[in-house]
DNA sequence: AGAATCTGATTGCATTTTGCCACTGGTCTG
DNA sequence: CAGACCAGTGGCAAAATGCAATCAGATTCT
């Protein structure tokens, strides 16, 4: 563990902890994919991250606070990983990635509808995004909305309408 | 030039970008230090980036369509390099990274002045900021109102201060 | 009970990226 | 013309990444 900080910048301070390729992706499936355990991370990811630097990073990310580990009471080798208040305050940050990238990257309808969602519903549904994820994670009380419900409902009917009405050309699947 | 995306996900696409550790850093530095050359982008930055880094990144920025690179009409030799809409608007982003930093991580009270007040100032600040950053780099009209100007003159007010008050240990500087 | 499966990882190895530092060819300045 | 300045390159070791195989314990299936 180097404590050892390149500058006291916030910008700075950000990048050393997710400026990297998988940090973020992690954190991301654990916030809006609801994935907690270490096989649902590695195998229901878009993306395939290797099964070696999802060990590295839950293991960081675990370090510095964003995350936290606890046995599973159902099953005893299986592993319940949480968000912290610390992870969950990157929803604001999450939703402007996700609509710069919208807005300037050849994104794909389907993964995109909850970056669209998110950038319009604002800093309103932003926090209660968080109410719920508070709920989820940490066990605070429940919510009225559900915005992850928002979402996903939201999520489907996009794939529900472009299986429906395959597009000639545009819409190629390439996961 | 590798074209193949791990997903068309908007947080994947942006990371495939910007996630590394610092890609932002050089963007952080053109658009509030208004650095706008190879050596100032090199030696007048807090964290040390190397040489060849920054050659790598510039580079690869402008591929990705985020910086322009122009021939400096003053000195024959020098580059000038400018932030292209795309990278303009960040700025939001700049802001959301900049104020997770600061509440969660170990920040220096001078560097995390510009981000304090990015953040208290809101959309409304960012837009103006972004039209200063226009005129900037994109040679558009000259907005009234001068963020970095804002930025810089609460910073070095900062810098006063404390250089004048030297801290003892933990006490408040008087807030 | 025994085999197959599932769990969160670890190990080995090749490739890629990073970081450091010296250095280059051209330009401007005193 | 000497020395500083300019945008980068090149060499090399260390670290990170990516891929595939593997591990030991826990659970489930038969």
């Amino acid at each position: 563990m180097k404590d050892e900080h390149r500058s006291g910048c916030p910008i700075n301070l950000t990048l050393e902890i997710l400026g990297d390729r998988w940090s973020l992706i992690v954190i991301r499936d654990m916030m809006f994919g609801n994935r907690r355990h270490f096989r649902e991370l590695l195998t229901r990811s878009e993306e395939g991250i290797a099964s070696n630097i999802l060990s590295d990073r839950l293991k960081r990310l675990t370090e510095k606070g964003l995350i936290t580990r606890a046995d599973d009471p159902s099953h005893k080798q299986k592993a319940l990983y949480s968000l912290t208040e610390m992870a969950i305050c990157l929803v604001p940050l999450f939703a402007q990635m996700g609509a710069w990238g919208r807005r300037h990257l050849p994104v794909s309808e389907e993964l995109s509808i909850r970056a669209e969602l998110l950038e319009n519903g604002g800093p309103a549904m932003w926090e209660a995004m968080m109410a719920e994820l508070r709920f989820i994670h940490l066990g605070m009380e429940r919510p009225a909305r559900s915005v992850l419900a928002e979402l996903q409902r939201a999520y489907e009917q996009v794939v529900a309408r472009t299986a429906a009405a395959p597009q000639p050309e545009a819409a190629s699947p390439q996961a």
